[in-house]
RNA sequence: GCCCCCUUAGCUCAAUUGGCAGAGCAACUGACUCUUAAUCAGUAGGUCGUUGGUUCGACUCCAACAGGGGGCACCA
């Protein structure tokens, strides 16, 4: 930090971030209108005023409200795991275990919020007792457990005078303080007073129950570790705007339900695949992101430039080249799992950029991957603590393997009621659609009824096998028909999750195939730019290898039940706010 | 790029036909040592996204702009 950089006895004023010539060329100028204006409104400013002021007093206090190393705390799951050892003593010394406590949700009548209450089961078959009932019955006596260290943010609060009771969570769980004046003495209870929800604290203390039951700490000492400046979102709904959910992720992960636990599946579903695939026996690698030619993919890319060499460079599309060139070096299984960029539309299903899983098996054919993508999925699933069947929407997705095997043309008949063998018809079919088949290639026809008629009623999980060739460059042909193309593309819920390849090594006909991409279609359209190096890396000897390619965003999309990409990018691409 | 919808207190949401801007949570003051979406009494908090227009009068009607959401197109 700056600070350590100042030499000793300098102190740095938040106020003098800026050097005093940058000050100069920054100055205020008076708002004339609204949109100049700071909204800093009477409102959040009183807010703020608060806070700040309780922040002077624990300072006068000798506290520092940023707080430092807290070491030794438990993790707060850890600590409800211990509930077990919470034991009622009673005055002869004799100890009462806890019987198993269920949790009355209910809601209340008047106001409509929602109530709990913990009942005893004492034994099967009887009615639960209120746990104050069952306290009450044994007597005089205490609950004691064993001394914990917990650490949280302070997420519901009820002040009961000389005694509160704070709710803290940590990423792991959420657990009741209970804070008595005479129990922490006067000089912690004065530091309790500047407590806000939204504050980070650290607690010392007891575990035992309440005599309503709720597992908490008694806490011996509470200590401040983090001030928060900002009053945190409504305690029960949370942000809901979609828009401030992602431009304040870090309050979304906090106070949306189930978000933080979404996010983690995520890293998970990503560390399960690095798994499956390290067992597999693959390497993974990480090429570069700046491309002088941007192909692997049909798609647009970002353009950027490089100062030095002055040289126009495309942020990649595809991870495919690269990790085709480390086969012809040698690299029999190769992975990346990786960002790439495509500037393109935004919807539920797009972001412009995304993480893809790129994996190529020397040897092996598109057969191969599609092993590969299922071990993928179901390890992925099992991962997350997950079950086969997962519910997205109002639908359940069945991911029990081996997952359909339909071909293109199947498809075709069944889902557009075309026969896909008589071009005449599926060109009707196309017309009657809204396209115009004219020139075009019958395979770019059909594929258009294809992504017309088929695509959304792929429930699946079903692989879609043996494509058109002319729509697939970059794949091999099948050796007994060359107009079908080795490949699968994997559709759940009408997406393309997965897509596969037997690769292409023939170095003339990857050329060729080039060639005739860049003749028939304009620059931003066409599936493979003409990448000269690549067909040179082709002729040293590719060996034949199947290729996969995975939407690691929807993936988790469809693990994790959410119904857009942005619920699974933590920071979607936004416009900048505006000041 | 095109079409539709949304934007009201820090947060979550109301506001009748164009006629004084409302509630809950959070905050503040007070009461309460076993509460749990605590409760009770009181207080404060608003340029109704922005800029124009229509009107005696606009949160409300119209236009433009900004941000967001959905759909189409593009794509995965």
């Amino acid at each position: 930090m700056r600070r350590n950089s100042l030499p000793p006895g300098t102190t740095l004023s938040p106020h003098c971030r800026l050097k005093p010539h940058e000050r100069l060329k920054t100055p205020m100028a008076e708002p004339k209108t609204n949109a100049e204006r700071q909204p800093e409104d009477a409102s959040s400013s009183q807010l703020e005023a608060v806070r700040r002021d309780k922040l002077r007093r624990l300072r006068e206090m000798g506290v520092d409200p940023w707080g430092g190393r807290f070491d030794d705390r438990l993790l707060i799951g850890a600590i409800t795991a211990r509930a077990g050892e919470v034991k009622f003593q009673q005055e002869d010394g004799s100890q009462v275990e806890v019987p198993p406590l269920v949790k009355h949700e209910g809601l209340d009548p008047k106001t409509g919020r929602a109530t709990t209450q913990w009942m005893v089961e004492e034994a099967a078959g009887e009615a639960p007792v209120a746990f104050r009932d069952w306290v009450t019955k044994l007597g005089a006596g205490e609950f004691h457990g064993p001394k914990v260290r917990a650490a949280g943010r302070v997420v519901l609060q009820r002040d009961k005078g000389k005694l509160l009771f704070l709710d803290i969570q940590d990423w792991s769980g959420r657990i009741q303080l209970f804070v008595g004046r005479d129990q922490v003495g006067p000089e912690n209870w004065e530091l309790i007073r500047c407590i806000d929800l939204g504050d980070i604290v650290g607690v010392d203390g007891e575990l035992r129950r309440t005599r309503l039951g709720e597992l908490s700490i008694f806490a011996d000492r509470l200590h401040i570790l983090t001030k928060s400046m900002v009053p945190p979102p409504e305690k029960h709904h949370g942000l809901t705007d979609p828009e401030l959910r992602q431009r304040m992720r870090y309050l979304d992960l906090t106070y949306g339900e189930g978000v933080l636990e979404r996010f983690r599946n995520r890293t998970k579903i990503v560390e399960s695949i690095r798994g499956t695939l390290s067992r597999a026996g693959f390497c993974e690698v990480e090429g570069p992101t700046l491309h002088s030619i941007a192909g692997g993919a049909a798609a647009r890319p970002f353009i950027t430039h490089h100062n030095t060499l002055d040289m126009q460079l495309f942020l990649r599309i595809a991870l495919e080249l690269h990790l085709k060139r480390l086969l012809v070096g040698g690299m029999e299984r190769v992975y990346e799992l990786g960002r790439v960029y495509r500037n393109e539309g935004i919807s539920p299903r797009h972001n412009p950029e995304f993480t893809m899983l790129e994996a190529y098996q020397a040897f092996g054919d598109y057969r191969t991957m599609m092993d590969l993508t299922e071990r993928l999925i179901v390890e992925a699933i099992e991962a997350t603590g997950g079950k086969s069947r997962v519910t997205w929407g109002d639908a359940v997705i069945d991911f029990t393997p081996p997952f359909a095997r339909r071909t293109y043309d199947e498809l075709i008949a069944e889902h557009a009621g075309v026969d896909p063998r008589d071009a005449v018809a599926v060109a009707a079919e196309a017309s009657r659609l809204g396209f115009v088949p004219a020139g075009k290639h019958p395979d770019v026809v059909k594929n258009f009824v294809f992504e017309q008629r088929v695509e959304e009623r792929l429930q699946g999980p079903v692989f879609v096998i043996d494509y058109p060739a002319s729509i697939c460059p970059l794949t091999k042909r099948k050796r007994e028909n060359p107009e079908i193309a080795e490949r699968f593309e994997l559709y759940i819920r009408g997406m393309e999750i997965a897509n596969a390849y037997t690769e292409l090594n023939d170095p003339d006909l990857q050329e060729e195939l080039f060639k005739t991409q860049l003749a028939g279609l304009p620059e931003e359209d066409s599936m493979a730019r003409m990448d000269t190096d690549f067909v040179r890396a082709l002729r040293h000897g590719m060996p034949p290898a199947g290729g996969l390619g995975v939407g690691i965003d929807r993936l988790v999309m469809l693990l994790t039940g959410a119904p857009s990409i942005r619920d699974v990018i933590l920071f979607p691409l936004l416009r900048t706010e505006i000041a």
